[in-house]
DNA sequence: CAAGAGAAAGTTAACGCTAACCCAAAGGGA
DNA sequence: TCCCTTTGGGTTAGCGTTAACTTTCTCTTG
């Protein structure tokens, strides 16, 4: 069979030539549509495996205008969080035939827009965005909408824009971590706090909130600016430390300065949990082989992935634009031993 | 402007229409192919920032049988060592114009070879594959290279298939960190295994044939079935501690092998690196937040993402077929306190 | 001043597929 | 018998680009 040694790649009209009919009518038996005799179905189906024959989807989706392709367009998808949330995604729009486009822009807001530009070139059929929040989103999502791309945003809201949305509840993250150490018993509780976007002030938000319904002041120096990684945790606690009360709960912006955190405190000489319990918050996936295995707050990475997924999918296949949904996933305490007291 | 509230995208024929000349003149315009006016090229150009032109990629696909997209297709990117690569990869064909499908298929064999058959339909331009060692993929990729697809192998080789690889020197792994607690004093150096496939077996041969070369013999039991993860480790390391000697260096299959191994020595009351050194391989990116860092064989995943990457463009540029390249790259150990004593 | 050589376009025909419509033959009911 | 419906296809015309020619001028140049 010469054809198979060819490197010709197999069309739709090889196999109609083949058979004497026409390429719609081969197009129409392999995608199941129209009325097809079953003589006919069947030569077509033979051939087209003894030719090995593979639709090509670029010619399909021009005239289709569908690439069944959604882009992925994240800070940083090595970080775990971020990660989960991609692997949830293509988990869940896999059974529907759909690929995805992984793309990351460093938290550089120029990178983010080429890379959004140029997934929507591609033709993807909608996009899911963790945005950089520079202040210049407003006018790129506003365009996005007058392109009639379909998009969901997660993780970080952007106000003002009409999208949907799916994230955790930050304010609860912080209800949740500052109710669990006054549970533990804890009274002097310090918030080593993440970057000044919305996200780490809601966080902090829900710490100050509940400390306040709980009637439990504590001294402004118990709020310190930690940054978002080990080592700036690190660094915030040994400040922290050199002020004149210590603290004995801490509730930590993310993991990595819980685990900076941590380090500080066995290092000044403290036992964590029982001279100061510690919370922080994302459940990276090695909280358990820590030091001391950290309590965390969970953010269903998870039902974020799904539930945005599905809402782009919703959109995807609806006529009119469907209306912006704003879903906020509720955490969940992981009570590990760094709160046990 | 009407045409900019119109939903209808803006093609090169609407550029065409509107200056009155034909549409092959706008995209050479578009493409700075050809010779063309300074006079036409700039009309072209203001009209098409009016219009907010996009070029369709699809339909520029269909024509040039390039996508710029390359397919990645992996066991899992939420691992680590899979997501450093899938990120160096990314960051060494945007450059070029390439985008970067990731799909994964969770070591099912049947779930990546339908995987990789729809990145084919869809035309990717070449695809990387850290593939499932199921026999059956020497057909798979035999097809593949009929079929003309570029590709090359990572982290996993398969044996028989002609074409490109690259991965970690995995003999070497065993060699540097047995050779590493020899170095640290140890006499008496068990292994903790991982799974009975290609990779792990040469790790433990680097192991035991250092071990040869040192004249270091040890007894049968010091080397144990780990599996690959924490729980598995720790369990393994349960047992050796029950057998009748007693190691005092320990190389592990992988990081959460060893995480889980020196678990289970600090609860036995053994002292970690004093009374048993422990050494993984992988340096997942927290293994300096542990209970004790770890010492660790660095596997180079950038250096293995950014040379695939390389060698797929090359093929992908190639006239002819390129001949197959194998690619070992050389670890590192990285030196933390589990094995300084 | 005829012939040739550029410059600056335009024409034609794909790429591989599908939407939308059309048509012939066979069957069926009054 | 006539008309209408159903079955099983076929025809046509794109989708938005680009590759490969061809055409029409305008200069040179000997």
């Amino acid at each position: 069979m010469w054809y198979r040694l060819s490197a010709m790649t197999v069309t739709l009209s090889d196999i109609a030539k083949d058979l004497n009919i026409s390429a719609v009518t081969v197009s129409k038996v392999l995608r199941n549509k129209g009325r097809i005799s079953t003589r006919t179905r069947n030569l077509v189906l033979k051939r087209a495996k003894e030719l090995d024959y593979r639709p090509n989807w670029v010619a399909r989706s021009l005239v289709t205008r569908r690439t069944f392709t959604i882009g992925l367009l994240l800070p940083d998808f090595t970080h775990p969080f971020f990660a989960d949330i991609a692997k949830t995604i293509a988990e869940t729009v896999r059974p529907r035939g759909y690929h995805v486009i992984i793309s990351y822009f460093e938290e550089d807001p120029s990178l983010e827009r080429s890379e959004a530009d140029s997934l929507v070139a591609r033709r993807v059929d909608g996009l899911i965005i963790a945005s950089s929040q520079s202040p210049d989103r407003l006018e790129m999502f506003e365009q996005m909408r007058s392109r009639q791309v379909p998009f969901v945003l997660i993780d970080r809201p952007i106000e003002g824009v009409r999208a949907s949305f799916v994230g955790v509840d930050n304010e609860a993250v912080g209800r949740l971590a500052t109710k669990h150490l006054i549970e533990k018993g804890c009274r002097k509780i310090a918030h080593l706090r993440g970057p000044k976007i919305g996200l780490a002030t809601k966080r902090w938000k829900g710490y100050a909130d509940t400390l306040k319904k709980s009637k439990i002041t504590v001294p402004a120096w118990f709020v310190v600016d930690a940054g978002f990684q080990d080592k700036t945790g690190y660094l915030a606690m040994k400040k922290l430390l050199e002020s004149p009360s210590r603290p004995d709960g801490v509730f930590c912006y993310n993991d990595p300065v819980a685990i900076g955190a941590t380090k500080a405190l066995l290092e000044a000489g403290l036992r964590v949990p029982e001279d100061v319990a510690v919370v922080g918050a994302g459940n990276v996936h090695y909280s358990d082989a820590l030091a001391v295995p950290l309590t965390t707050i969970d953010q269903k990475t998870r039902e974020i992935g799904a539930r945005a997924a599905e809402l782009l999918l919703e959109q995807i296949g609806a006529k009119r634009a469907a209306r912006a949904e704003k879903i906020l996933v509720v955490p969940e305490v992981v009570v590990r031993r760094s709160s046990q007291r």
